[in-house]
DNA sequence: AATATAAATTGACGAATCGTCACAATTTGG
DNA sequence: CCAAATTGTGACGATTCGTCAATTTATATT
């Protein structure tokens, strides 16, 4: 009887435990993140921790897969933009733009989890978790690119297949995003406007591959204003109040 | 008098700790290696590997820089390719695939040193030398880009300096290869070329800026061969042997 | 309501590790 | 050959992870 209520309840202090673990992270990053601390943020001691979570692998791995769901959602919204597919995927790069401007440290708690040593330890269930949400995003660019194949405003040559393009277009991307993360060697090379340039390179790279309608051809830059306000309007608005980010 | 020879002998050892470390490192990841277990590996103690390095973070960022180091000399001499500009670029491509190749685990090792916790505890020296590393290794794609433009070769639109278009393809590169690392993720979606896509795409990012000869004018599939046995004939014949990577 | 049984919670504890420092060993200089 | 200076050592304090015996709370039974 109790099971379902009970059930809820835990789900609940689950939520409660992360909301508390992610703050402390940002804070004090993932050293500072200790277990008794986070246990001295929730109303619960270390032991109830430990029902929840195995390890702090574990507590990290749960932060990490709750802000890919949060992504995966912008990208699902992304694709449901009304343009053609090239358009649709510049709404993806919207999207991704946005998570990251939105959740800057996160890419660090992704790179984290994906050492060998941290990923060892997440249980065996989030680590599904974590390869469910990489393909499902994957699989969203694969159906707009399949999208542009079919329409024949793109010919992809042989070496590069739809998934191949995704995951070259996610690599530039989050590479980029990664390497924005030191500023000091961006100075160094007198690189202002990452983001921008992050963006803008993606429009070059499908241009290379011949995906129509060119960037000549075409304004992308006014998609993405429509694609911001008409998908993401709020995130938009709390992205410009965000401290510049490059 | 005797400060000569003592300086080289302190070399000699950090060397020795370094060898240690690295190896430790690639067997049992980051929380594997342990201060104690490199104190065991050398003829020190711990006492005196703490006079060398100031914590275990330094000694991750020594390991990382002298990695870096081989990228960067890896670079040198790609950038020696006798052709035109963008073979040159071409040439560093092949150079960065083979430094991933023959040192696969140390995209990890950087990973971690660029975490905001790692990157705190780091000596002042040690930072200051990763951001030469990283300031070089652009500064000669730097070169070769100019190349291209005044020879007229490349066009780059206003938003994409040379030093932002090297920002980016080392984005797409290493991005590329730090995707890399997830296989079942690239199995669940079908990718089994990941090294030979990174490759091929980055010149149909060149060929999108317009950067001539374009691909269907030229056969840079010839030029990363006459690259792989003019300048790194050894280093290829290494990386071949190693267990096929992707 | 009282008691027995099951379940959940706790925080003190063992183990592992980082970095230090008082002492020991060795080298240098007279 | 001894004293001073330098160099090396590993036991130790501090921190943190993860566990588990003991305790508290909840549930079932009479």
């Amino acid at each position: 009887m109790a099971s379902a209520w009970k059930d809820r309840e835990l789900k609940r202090r689950e939520e409660e435990i992360l909301v508390v673990a992610r703050k402390i992270m940002l804070e004090q990053g993932y050293f500072g993140m200790t277990m008794d601390r986070i246990a001295a943020g929730i109303e619960y001691s270390k032991g109830t921790l430990y029902q929840h979570f195995g390890s702090k692998e574990d507590v990290l791995s749960a932060i990490a897969i709750q802000t890919e769901a949060k992504r995966m959602e912008y990208f699902e919204r992304a694709s449901k933009f009304a343009g053609n597919p090239r358009e649709r995927m510049t709404s993806i790069g919207v999207a991704y733009e946005l998570y990251y401007r939105l959740h800057p440290a996160y890419s660090q708690t992704e790179q984290l989890i994906h050492q060998q040593d941290v990923f060892a330890k997440i249980s065996e269930e989030r680590r599904a978790q974590i390869l469910q949400n990489a393909v499902c995003c994957h699989a969203i660019m694969d159906e707009i690119i399949e999208d542009g194949v079919s329409s024949g405003d793109v010919d992809l040559p042989d070496w590069c297949p739809p998934a191949t393009l995704g995951f070259l277009l996610w690599s530039l991307t989050s590479g980029g995003f990664a390497n924005l993360a030191s500023r000091e060697a961006l100075e160094a090379m007198g690189i202002s406007n990452g983001l921008e340039a992050i963006r803008l390179s993606c429009q070059t790279f499908l241009d290379g591959f011949g995906w129509k309608p060119l960037t000549k051809n075409h304004d992308y830059l006014a998609v993405g204003r429509r694609v911001c306000t008409e998908i993401f309007p709020e995130e938009t608005a709390e992205a410009v109040l965000q401290p510049a980010t490059a």
